[in-house]
DNA sequence: CGGCTTCTTGATCAAGGTCAACCTTTGTGG
DNA sequence: CCACAAAGGTTGACCTTGATCAAGAAGCCG
């Protein structure tokens, strides 16, 4: 897989990476460091986070495969990443059986982690959507090394919280009191605290079965 | 892909196929006729249908490929159903690569999917998300010869739409009253009408390039 | 030190949930 | 074939959650 390696890039913060619509450049690449949101604009100004994008993590798969895609990436943090040469994955999936198998998988789990969001906006209030959110960043960014111990940096704006849950940005504000009132999870500046980790898994439905972390493929 | 096949089974109504938890056999399945549910239960009792499943629909695969999920598949009506063997699988991606890609692929278009009905539910008022789900539904039944003409069966009850856009049965009525006063859709006993099709696209934010239909593999 | 953006909070408003009642359909046993 | 029961559909009244508006406080560059 090394061998679909192109070039290794880089972009500043708060740029577009992957455009929504027609795609203009083969576009598939993994992050290597930094921190991105995959999202959906809509008409009328409202914006979802469909997934925060740590490294490790693909981007742009819909968009090459099927030459357009209604999802925009867009960097939160300055970026590194690297390209892969899209069409080179016929030939993966020709000569690297179990490889193609492993994306597939992880596909799938990719999948679990959707319907997980999908309950969670469904059927969750607004302060359990937020603890699992959060809940779930910290298990990601630990499978990679990002997190230890019960704090670490989160660089995120209210607003990504809000559009990731599908929530007001004033909401969300109101939703983070509680969690920290009840000693769950402090959001302070661009840092992110665990508290009571037990209980807050418990209060927002997380578990690590219904999360699967995504790991690393390149 | 026909050499996997292993059994042909029927289920009566609201029945389960397959089991949230651990797989007791072994269970990757297409669906012949009949409407199914894919859900997520929760133990505060609330119930997220993650999807409708219709005939020539994959069921099961992430149950079998990782040998447990948390998503349950149920029968809404009398279905037939045939059995794969899931453990042919890695032969499947070894000796069709083909095959596997467009398996792969497939799993994308899901996730398109996944990512339209995320949005729906952060972004979209009530009616607006029922009158998408309708549109959707509308046009994956049509894809399968099931839907003709303006309207067609539908045997949900105000439940299954409830639990599909994560509102209550109750609001679930006013937002459908809106959609009939309005001429857009209707849904009376087990039939969908759909009214001024081009009003509901623009009125719900359906584009057909946003829900890829998913087409019947098997 | 301004002039920006983000954070934070209170006050008010609307969307949606819950409860309860009644109606309609379906189905079942006498 | 009718009577009754059970399930689902429909609607109104009221309550809760979360959105919106507005304004002040705190950071963060130039």
């Amino acid at each position: 897989m090394a061998g679909m390696k192109l070039a290794h890039l880089a972009v500043e913060a708060d740029e577009e990476v992957v455009g929504a619509g027609p795609v203009r450049a083969a576009a598939l690449y993994t992050l290597y460091e930094g921190w991105g949101i995959r999202c959906r604009e809509l008409p009328s100004g409202g914006r979802q986070i469909l997934d925060f994008v740590l490294p490790g993590d693909l981007m742009g798969l819909p968009a090459t495969l099927f030459g357009s895609s209604p999802e925009s990436i867009r960097s939160l943090t300055r970026i590194t990443f690297c390209a892969l040469d899209a069409k080179s994955l016929p030939a993966l999936f020709r000569e690297q059986p179990s490889l193609a198998m492993a994306l597939f998988e992880g596909r799938l789990r990719e999948q679990e982690r959707a319907d997980t969001r999908l309950t969670l906006l469904g059927q969750l209030g607004a302060s359990e959507r937020l603890g699992y959110l959060l809940l779930e960043l910290r298990d990601r960014l630990r499978a990679r090394g990002l997190f230890a111990g019960r704090s670490g940096s989160l660089p995120l704006q209210r607003v990504h919280l809000a559009d990731a849950v599908g929530l007001s940005k004033v909401h969300v504000m109101r939703a983070l009191r509680q969690l920290r009132e009840w000693g769950l999870a402090e959001v302070t500046g661009r840092m992110l605290t665990i508290g009571d980790e037990r209980k807050l898994a418990r209060f927002s439905g997380y578990s690590v079965a219904h999360a699967p972390i995504s790991h690393p493929l390149l």
